[in-house]
DNA sequence: TTCTTTGTTCCGGA
DNA sequence: GTCCGGAACAAAGA
């Protein structure tokens, strides 16, 4: 499950590879994903050249001379590499591990520089948006997104003035994405047990040092993530098709009924529902 | 067949 | 109008 720490992970990955790579052919093996490929994706994407990659908080944008490229992951959307022509497909140097289902391969991008970019996506959650490359500001999928959580600007006093006001419990805060963009589910969870907080906390009802707390503790956890390589608690590979090593350190995320890891705590990981999605927490260290 | 999983969007109620 | 939580949506595997 991709969130900010493997997006950025496949971004690098991509830039080191097939920055400055031209487009030869694309073959649309299955149009439903999250949202239709459109009919225009093959003509307007054919012949151009990636000009760079960014990533704006899950969102990978690919900017092409005359177009713009939306990608979003989805659940378990993945990029794989592998050399052109290769019909051994998942046999290269590039892709060794078989558990990539190839029925689930939906777009094949033949590049100038001897790879073909392979995007697989099992629940085909993930999508792709193009645009013109003006109209980046016009995206209604990025003009709603808050900060970024690794930025500078998201910081003690920004998270002070948005929760004037507001009595959300602080697991749906920090899932907000008009609050701070990029985390998801596991790294909410894992925010929470570091700093000790309980999830069903109302936001308003935190002291200046909790918030200090949690800001440091949010930018902490997705660096060592970004710097272990990414997560790989279920889907997330990287384009080399290792897994990251961020996922032997959660603690508590897929928990529920272990004892806490904290030394010196002797509590259980209790695992609740909140806004239909599965919170794991401390009984006694998160109150 | 039902339940779970995700991020995003939409809708009703306060 | 704004805020909030819950539900719907997409697909697939257990």
């Amino acid at each position: 499950m991709p969130e900010l720490p493997e997006v950025e992970i496949v971004k690098r990955s991509l830039f080191k590879m097939i920055n400055k790579a031209s487009i030869i052919e694309i073959k649309v093996k299955n149009k439903n994903l999250r949202y239709k490929i459109p009919r225009n994706f093959i003509i307007d994407l054919v012949g151009q050249k990636i000009l760079r990659i960014t990533r704006r908080s899950k969102y990978l944008i690919f900017y092409f001379q005359k177009k713009l490229l939306l990608a979003h992951l989805g659940m378990s959307g993945k990029f794989i590499l592998i050399r052109n022509g290769d019909k051994k497909m998942f046999k290269t140097n590039f892709y060794y591990d078989l558990n990539i289902i190839q029925k689930h391969n939906h777009i094949y991008f033949k590049l100038s520089n001897g790879f073909t970019l392979v995007y697989n996506d099992i629940r085909r959650f993930g999508f792709f948006k193009l645009f013109n490359v003006n109209e980046l500001n016009k995206v209604t999928f990025l003009k709603k997104l808050g900060l970024e959580p690794l930025s500078a600007k998201f910081n003690s006093e920004y998270f002070t003035i948005f929760i004037n006001n507001r009595s959300k419990n602080i697991k749906n805060l920090l899932m907000d994405q008009t609050f701070v963009s990029g985390l998801g589910n596991i790294y909410v969870n894992e925010v929470l047990f570091m700093t000790g907080i309980d999830p069903l906390r109302l936001c308003n009802n935190l002291k200046k040092t909790e918030i200090k707390s949690l800001v440091l503790n949010i930018k902490k956890i997705l660096k060592s993530s970004i710097l272990k390589g990414g997560s790989s608690i279920k889907d997330f590979k990287n384009l080399s098709g290792k897994s990251g090593s961020f996922q032997s350190f959660f603690h508590v995320y897929g928990r529920e009924n272990k004892n806490c890891s904290r030394n010196s705590c002797t509590g259980e990981i209790k695992k609740i529902s909140i806004s239909s999605r599965s919170s794991f927490y401390c009984v006694k260290c998160q109150n």
